[in-house]
DNA sequence: ATGCCCGTGACACACGGA
């Protein structure tokens, strides 16, 4: 089974660039964020005729996130994050598919930094990191994907050093990240690539992705279940270099059936 | 230190992104 997260950067901009990689590739399950869409803008029927259900939860001209699947049901289970009522914008969308609970996840940006944007994202990881031990609470095979907005370790940044102030990179969002996984929770890129230098994305400025100068923050934690089930991994790097591409490349991971 | 390039909303440029 192979389950993709992909920050689309704007789901209807994006849609000729979605389906050409929905239909050469074939995920299973996709975890979209950054729709910037309200709900009524969301293209279901296109998403329906490439052969998928789905569910979403849009927001006028920022956030919104959806999960696509193709021949499972998707159940839902919620569309927002526990923990803040007044929390209004669409990060998070959760729901059951072939027996595993999924949660498509984007996670606040924080800069600039210091400032009321990285409170805002300290705040959600908090609420992240309880709704994730409470998930690891009930035996059943978790899976949180999507845009993070960290890069856990230098080995994530092409120019660690440029980055230390920043939002994505500064030592206590890395540090929320680490706790998250220290949890029990399996960063299955790393897990495929241990040592190796591999990017989720590369900024549409100065030639990033022409350079190299990426970083990797979409990523996949799996509940201790899923760990043993992992085959592979990787990132459709390709698909930042077509035309019209978002700033991020599709990330992916295959599990073997139970 | 800043802009660069994008999508969105709405019609010019502001805003957010990372």
């Amino acid at each position: 089974m192979k389950i993709a997260t992909y920050n689309v950067n704007g789901v209807n901009g994006r849609l000729p660039v979605l389906l050409r990689w929905l239909h050469e590739t074939a995920p299973d399950v996709v975890c979209l964020q950054e729709l910037k869409a309200p709900q009524e803008k969301f293209p279901l029927k296109a998403i329906e005729d490439a052969g998928y259900q789905a569910i979403w939860h849009g927001q006028k001209s920022w956030n919104g996130v959806a999960i696509l699947s193709r021949g499972h049901e998707i159940q839902e289970l919620r569309r927002e994050l526990p923990g803040d009522e007044e929390d209004t914008h669409s990060r998070y969308i959760e729901a059951i598919i072939n027996n595993m609970v999924i949660g498509c996840l984007y996670l606040p940006n924080g800069n600039p930094a210091p400032g009321p944007k990285l409170e805002y994202k300290l705040g959600w990881f908090e609420r992240l990191h309880a709704h994730a031990a409470e998930l690891l609470t009930h035996d059943v095979p978790v899976i949180l994907a999507g845009d993070y907005n960290v890069m856990p370790t230098e080995l994530d940044v092409y120019k660690p050093e440029r980055w230390v102030d920043d939002a994505l990179f500064r030592p206590e969002v890395r540090e929320a990240f680490k706790n998250l996984v220290d949890q029990g929770w399996t960063d299955a890129l790393r897990k495929i690539y241990p040592n190796e230098v591999i990017y989720t994305f590369w900024d549409y400025f100065r030639n990033a992705y022409g350079r190299n100068a990426g970083l990797r923050i979409d990523h996949f934690l799996l509940s201790p279940h899923l760990k043993k089930r992992l085959l592979n991994a990787g990132v459709d790097k390709e698909v930042r270099g077509w035309e019209k591409s978002s700033d991020h490349a599709p990330t992916w991971i295959e599990l073997s059936e139970e």
